[in-house]
DNA sequence: CGAGCGCTTGACCGGCGTCAACACCCGTGG
DNA sequence: CCACGGGTGTTGACGCCGGTCAAGCGCTCG
């Protein structure tokens, strides 16, 4: 697991808590903004999306979490989770106490460099939705974003969302995300590969970049 | 001092290296991308903005941090900066070396609590700046900066930025900016302190809220 | 006092939002 | 097995918000 994975014998052997093995359908909610947190997600398979609620009402996705990310980080600090988070897809998580994470990063330091990485990467991450995904045309945005999707191990292929989902990661309307997606198709830079208009294939991935 | 408020002496006599006092001229570059760190600053006075250059090319702000902040925190897990760091205004900073931060996070549990918190702030503030600021339309994002950079201890009064700085964090152009904060210079939700356009007096926080 | 820079304002235009119709997929029930 | 209905995606027409280009203003600093 992503976490524990360079721990040795004697770290393994202060883990006193279940460490749980969850299962969620799509559509499913994880935890919700303000909720108080038992511990914290990997996930494991699948993918979930972080939503805030803005101050007058209307949601905002700020990240879609893959296979090896962690869900909930801020729990360790607050012990409430921060954004809401919900399956984007079947997805499979481990979810860990806040206690044995507390016990082991003050007492495994390659936990704790574990940890500190993963705080590294998420704020990086954060600042990548924002900077990359969140600037520019239109179609800039949905390239960027089929870019940013694509298969850890099949980079020639990509995963979308429902349109109003891609619209809320984006800032767009759905309708415009549409409509630049089926540019991008007839332009010859995507072809779909199912009929339900999630998975692409990258044909272009130089154009894609600099639409 | 942020970080070291509740540090007790046995953590203080652990300190060996020496942390600098620091003072920026306004524009004066604190680091830059990608550039190996020597340590972690913590924000005293005055006003830096985290800039992104996007693959291509051109410069996104994606946060402003204001005293009590932390800049860099990335380099303690990966020794470089994600980000370049420019001053907004004269700053004066500390520099804490990564060494000192590195050997306290795992010897005082003062100081670890500590840091967890600094990373949580800095990750729900990347949030919220994607959220409330990057969200809906452009009176929307000018009244949004406006209310998020009131002065803590004067709520009735804000700092904003040069135009095209303002356009760099809102994803607008800086007429659209200028535009707007007419506008609500006009509809009496704002009132210019100084000629230069930086310090407002907030006449209404209601409705800058649901502008 | 003049040059230069940043802010404001205006006129015009284009990209994205809005509203609406339609196509397609799939599950349901006759 | 097919007819139907709802949900989701696509496409079109049109309008408006914000971008573009340009002129003018006011402050600051030689």
């Amino acid at each position: 697991m992503v976490l524990f994975a360079d721990l040795n014998e004697q770290d393994f052997s202060q883990i006193h808590s279940p460490i749980d093995d969850l299962a969620f359908a799509s559509d499913s909610v994880l935890y919700t903004e303000g909720e108080s947190a038992l511990g914290v997600y990997t996930v494991r398979k699948g993918m979930v999306k972080l939503v805030r609620s803005t101050s007058d009402g209307r949601e905002r996705i700020v990240r879609v979490l893959r296979p090896g990310d962690l869900a909930g980080l801020e729990a360790l600090a607050t012990s409430r989770f921060d954004t809401e988070c919900i399956a984007l897809t079947e997805v499979s998580v481990c979810r860990i106490p806040l206690s044995v994470l507390h016990h082991l990063s003050t007492h495994s330091p390659r936990l704790h460099l574990r940890l500190m990485q993963k705080w590294q990467h998420a704020l990086k991450d954060a600042d990548d939705w924002l900077a990359e995904l969140n600037f520019g045309t239109a179609r800039q945005r949905v390239a960027g974003l089929a870019l940013k999707m694509r298969d850890p191990d099949h980079p020639t292929q990509t995963t979308l969302f429902a349109r109003d989902d891609m619209g809320a990661m984006l800032d767009l309307k759905l309708e415009t995300v549409s409509r630049e997606i089926s540019a991008l198709v007839r332009d010859g830079l995507l072809k779909p590969m199912d009929k339900s208009g999630r998975r692409y294939a990258v044909l272009d991935e130089n154009r894609l970049q600099w639409v």
